[in-house]
RNA sequence: GGGACUGUGGGGUAGCUUGGUCCAUCCUUCGGGGUUCGGGACUCCGAGACGCCAGUUCGAAUCUGGCCAGUCCCA
């Protein structure tokens, strides 16, 4: 098919400038932004040219449904005056369902809808909350409306699967980064930096690699008008970039280990569905990559790895599963591989992350050989780590509900949001103690956003539940004048912070909450999983099903065939029902090499 | 790879079947003014769209073709 050639160049790039020109203005350095800078006002608004094809929304039955009012016009990047208020229903004259002439009825049956469920009040006062699909019923249209929102990324690009990182879900990642790279730092690992371009013959020279991602790489096929004598791979992932010059790099064992990492965009050419985050062309990319000496260090390695993913899942508080894979699902040129896996609900699962181990299965094609200290030549045993964005997209999927995102405060934009509380009788008084607080938070390292838009305060909290600010402090006549600010976090816990006692308290609270979010996540995580003894329990299943499984690729299709999904491998790590010996496999009774295995359906 | 469907302001929509009453409806949004502010404020004024290109026609958002973009289903 479009193996070659397929480089979707967007028809109009002038006019993608002019979106590039969208200001960007307020989301950036944590405290006080001033509102509507004169930037903002004059060029907040896109030309609307004859013809806009690359900003044009994209439209979808679904999407009529989920990511109605507030979509991101940049509010985000203004004073944030606007407000998430909806009518509920949209439905003036004409809006009513069912109104519609014969023709649009007609259309109705054969726009085959997606029936979402909006979420259902528990309360009356949470009538007037969440305005998102449910999130248990309708999880992928929930998600989608949530991402977008919340402004953590833009869609509407001419180029699909190729998302805009808006200001907030840009700060999201780079507090996302900066943790991968504290933590894989700690364990010995180097920075680095490889081109994007990998000339096709370097690209082909480990043959499963090359079949893995034959059908994924978009090529630079062209220099201005003339054709390039060798055709370039935009990297899908950067094996074939990097190991030509370990070669050069690695002449002796005392080059060894060699840990190397680099967090660049990679670009795969998906031509299933593509959600922001969760599958996406270009791709946010951590990827170690490293050399030993032999396979029992390379297996050391993987072990250092582990580590290094529990301290990073830990900071987003996510649980999750080490997962060996099956043969027949390792990474293209892999001797194995280990994922980890995370139940996003409804026996779906998501792949956050994974480690390989090459042994030296690349080593040999690219020659990367040294000399051991008793002078003979060998080739080095290699693995890798790779992680991308799809964190995010999972702390999204994973601490989010009913009324929106809930970010960590490890990689939260802001960790405190200020809402003053402006009064008639009070005066200047509570924006003058706001931006007190705010000032102090700041000086104390704390990524603070002081919210003085013009909203009303009660827009301003369901804007910043919506976007999963950690901690919220109102300050108002009552604070002001009693120094002691109100202090909500994102799960509803409220309590009361002496202006003399703000960056402990603060920091006190924000422990908390983490510990509070990382216990709802770890109970919701306990509840996903189900010990099943017949292939029959696996259909519909809401849970990622735990069996026995005897190894064999045909009892693993079965397996496949049964959850309408994927046998994940198994479990090393993590899993948190308690699970004795295995007992029979699930496809043939067979008890020979039987092993306890996963199954669920991957996101 | 095969099939089906969809494209109307920043977002969601009405209008399309039967072409004219449409310099296109409503909600939201955006800009400006005023009054407000302890959980999604109100008000006044203003702004913004028929995916692109051809064709049919006196006349196209509406019909036809191609293209582009997107969605779903099957392999």
């Amino acid at each position: 098919m479009q193996t070659s050639h397929s480089s979707p160049a967007p028809r109009s790039s002038s006019s993608r400038l002019t979106a590039a020109k969208i200001a960007f203005v307020s989301e950036s350095s944590g405290s006080t932004v001033p509102r509507r800078t004169a930037a903002s006002r004059t060029s907040a608004r896109p030309t609307t040219g004859p013809t806009t094809p690359a900003l044009r929304p994209r439209s979808s039955s679904r999407s009529m449904h989920t990511t109605s009012r507030m979509a991101p016009s940049i509010w985000w990047a203004q004073g944030l005056t606007t407000c998430v208020h909806s009518d509920r229903r949209a439905e003036g004259p004409g809006g009513a369902p069912g109104a519609g002439s014969d023709r649009s009825r007609r259309r109705g049956e054969l726009r085959p809808r997606t029936p979402i469920r909006l979420y259902s009040p528990a309360s009356p006062s949470d009538a007037l909350m969440a305005d998102l699909p449910d999130k248990g019923t309708a999880f992928i249209d929930w998600y989608l409306a949530v991402v977008e929102e919340a402004g953590l990324t833009d869609k509407r690009y001419g180029v699909k699967g190729m998302n805009i990182w808006t200001p907030y879900g840009f700060l999201a990642r780079r507090h996302l980064d900066a943790v991968l790279v504290r933590e894989i730092e700690a364990t010995g690992s180097q920075p680095v930096e490889f081109p994007t371009l990998i000339p096709e013959t370097e690209f082909a020279k480990e043959k499963e690699h090359i079949k893995g991602f034959d059908e994924q790489v978009f090529w630079v096929t062209k220099g201005g008008s003339s054709t390039l004598d060798v055709p370039l791979v935009l990297r899908p992932t950067s094996e074939t970039a990097i190991y030509p010059v370990f070669a050069l790099w690695v002449r002796s064992h005392r080059d060894l280990p060699l840990n190397l990492y680099q967090i660049v965009n990679v670009f795969r050419y998906e031509t299933k569905t593509t959600r922001p985050f969760l599958r996406v062309r270009e791709i946010h990319f951590f990827e170690e990559h490293t050399c030993q000496v032999d396979e029992a260090h390379a297996t050391e390695r993987l072990r250092s790895n582990l580590g290094a993913f529990r301290q990073m899942a830990a900071a987003l508080a996510l649980p999750y599963v080490a997962v060996r894979r099956p043969d027949w699902d390792k990474f293209p040129g892999a001797h194995s591989s280990v994922a980890f896996d995370i139940p996003v609900g409804g026996g779906r699962t998501l792949q956050i992350g994974s480690i390989h181990h090459y042994r030296d299965n690349f080593a040999g094609p690219y020659g990367i050989r040294y000399e051991a200290a008793d002078g003979s030549q060998k080739l080095v045993h290699q693995t890798t780590f790779g992680l991308s964005e799809r964190l995010l997209g999972a702390v999204v999927a994973v601490h989010g509900d009913a009324k929106g995102a809930v970010f960590p405060t490890s990689i939260a934009p802001y960790e405190v949001v200020i809402v003053p509380i402006p009064s008639a009788e009070a005066g200047d008084a509570p924006l003058a103690a706001a931006r007190e607080l705010a000032e102090r938070l700041r000086r104390a390292g704390r990524r603070v956003r002081l919210d003085d838009g013009d909203e009303r305060p009660g827009a301003k909290y369901y804007r910043w539940e919506l976007r999963g600010a950690p901690l919220r402090l109102e300050v108002g006549r009552r604070e002001a004048e009693g120094r002691v600010a109100t202090a909500v976090d994102r799960l509803g816990h409220r309590d009361r912070i002496p202006f003399d006692a703000l960056e402990n308290d603060v920091a006190r609270r924000l422990a908390e909450f983490d510990r509070s979010l990382a216990a709802r996540a770890r109970a919701a995580f306990e509840e996903a999983f189900v010990l099943v003894a017949r292939l029959s329990e696996l259909a519909g299943s809401t849970r990622v099903g735990v069996l026995s499984w005897c190894g064999s690729e045909e009892c693993g299709h079965k397996v496949e065939a049964a959850v309408e999904g994927a046998l994940l491998g198994t479990p090393e790590e993590g899993l948190p029902i308690p699970v004795g010996e295995p007992g029979p496999c699930v496809g043939c009774g067979s008890t020979a090499g039987v092993r306890w295995a996963l199954a669920g359906r991957p996101l």
